[in-house]
DNA sequence: CTGAAAGCGCTAACAT
DNA sequence: ATGTTAGCGCTTTCAG
């Protein structure tokens, strides 16, 4: 491949008449160069068009400025606004990011955290695909001393920091917004309830209901795969209910996008006859008809404290141990899918 | 940081008394090194946890085993189905991947051209962004003999290997069905026409126009820049035209979906009043109503594609020289939003 | 089939 | 403020 000769410190410093450890101190610009040197050195490397040698570097240092970032999927809004945070301040701070998404699957999870072991990160931002529940591909990390950082989907009662949303008060809130709606039964679609973020929105879900004198009922708890084929399946199987229920609070946008498609092919009415909220406020919340309620939550935000947290550890500027959990904002929009009573 | 010592071959190499070339060679697999002995190093390298360091390997071998990949977006659906196709052929023959995306921003994509070239990935696949006219930025992998393909949005006539869908017949298509639904006036709502992608489903839309008798009104075309916002403009724009046009074709989905929403909300109807055909097949596109006519197009492909491509010429299997244009398949997919003519 | 040894380009003691 | 030099872990001649 390569044509052109690359340029080495060597090469530089020759030219000058100066010694490679000169070049390789005004490159890293350290202070202890004089100003003069560095610019003579500068000016030549830009000219002959030196480039670092980062995997001497690494080798040399044992670090590699890269950090990993594992997701459980790309394809959503949410994850993408989390890329976009991270990405934000890994490149502001000089770090590569290296990314890797599981497809939702544990197998491939632990694939991915192997690989990125061996590639030797120097940290990890993690979320967790949708069944795992074995967290022994994390303990290489913790052995050689490298952060991990995990959001979104996290390890329940974890030792490591997370950075997530309130969703118990999020499943609290959609859940009280559809009472106040006058809402008598109310079903949920969710996920796999052993991942902590549909567990705890389940939980708030179900408090609500306690504290407003409305009783939880099976059959009307629906746990599938967040598919848009379950939106659809859940819409069938919900509308042949007898009494059919009046609210629905569905973890998932998209989800809620099918399902409130598929009423609508059966002549039940969204709000009037069930009022729907959702989750994530993704971009389809706002253009299909009626505009969905929804909770929304800042993903960049996310992104970018856990980034920042996680550099901050690395460059021992703050302790991780320290932190445990950072929680970010969230909140329900409210569109049309919710409003059963008229009057807000 | 790192606790536990790293293992070296020479710790291998130590501890079964053998020397480290043997180590070296038995861990790449080289048929010259007896069974007995790799299996024994195999052992021990898995035994007590050795991982290669790719840093002193790519020092020596000057090969990164890893591409860059240059995204114009990373939040569509066509996007995330071209990273996945590469993902997965990159991934099967042990390179990694480095993802860079310019949010649209010629200025980010010269940096990220840069950042990717001071990695030193061993190849580049790139779609451009929204302004970029100028390509001096890939110059360099070219003078270092670091192959490049683009993909998607690609340079005009140029002499790289590019993989694209025929975004001149998709154009035509597009238009023609508008017409066969008997459309008399057809909009089209675009981007900028100097990226090839535009420009080419302008030919088509104007071709299409003329084959079938009808003349083009530059009052009929609106360009801008995709976002929803652009949308929802150009829907106030259309819907205050004298004669209102009675088709329009869009060239993103999301823009489309914007579109048929705010027309709506001034009691147009889609596809009575104006007919619409899209672009990309979003999943927005069959969850809204009416169900979105777009033009489909396997992005997975796409990136399969042009990752085996670039890996073949990497490995020297084959030559990129060779290949000037791939084209991939694509179809017009028929929803209600452009079914005017009752029967088809 | 195996070993010895050079060297990839850089950083960081340790000098001066 | 600058220079000398060892060594990071690997691959790859060249020898045997």
């Amino acid at each position: 491949m390569g044509k052109g000769k690359e340029i080495t410190i060597y090469d530089l410093a020759k030219e000058l008449k100066i010694s490679v450890a000169t070049v390789s101190r005004a490159l890293a610009d350290d202070p202890v160069v004089s100003k003069k040197t560095k610019k003579k050195i500068f000016e030549l490397a830009e000219k002959v068009g030196y480039r670092t040698n980062h995997f001497a570097r690494s080798l040399r240092t044992q670090e590699t400025r890269t950090i990993g970032f594992m997701i459980h999927e790309l394809n959503s809004n949410f994850a993408n606004s989390v890329l976009l945070g991270v990405e934000k301040i890994a490149t502001e701070a000089g770090y590569d990011l290296i990314i890797a998404h599981s497809s939702e699957s544990y197998d491939k999870e632990v694939a991915n955290a192997r690989n990125l072991f061996n590639k030797r990160v120097d940290g990890l931002i993690a979320s967790l695909s949708f069944d795992t529940k074995k967290f022994d591909h994390f303990k290489q990390f913790k052995e050689k001393g490298v952060p991990v950082i995990f959001f979104d989907r996290v390890e329940k009662n974890s030792q490591n920091t997370v950075v997530v949303i309130d969703n118990y008060k999020c499943g609290y809130e959609a859940t009280q917004h559809l009472i106040q709606q006058d809402c008598k039964r109310i079903a949920h679609i969710t996920s796999n309830l052993g991942r902590n973020v549909y567990a705890d929105r389940y939980r708030g879900y179900k408090d609500a209901l306690r504290d407003h004198q409305l009783k939880a009922d099976d059959k009307l708890l629906i746990v599938d795969n967040l598919s848009e084929k379950a939106g659809i399946d859940a819409a069938r199987q919900i509308s042949a209910l007898k009494p059919l229920p009046d609210g629905v609070f569905i973890t998932n946008d998209f989800v809620a996008a099918a399902f409130i498609k598929t009423l609508k092919e059966e002549k039940i009415n969204v709000p009037e006859d069930i009022a729907v909220v959702g989750f994530n406020n993704d971009a389809i919340a706002h253009l299909i008809e009626p505009g969905l309620s929804t909770i929304n939550y800042p993903g960049i935000e996310m992104g970018e404290i856990a980034a920042r947290t996680l550099i901050n550890h690395i460059k021992g500027v703050s302790n991780l141990q320290q932190i445990n959990t950072v929680i970010i904002n969230s909140e329900l929009v409210i569109r049309q899918s919710s409003l059963k009573k008229k009057t807000v």
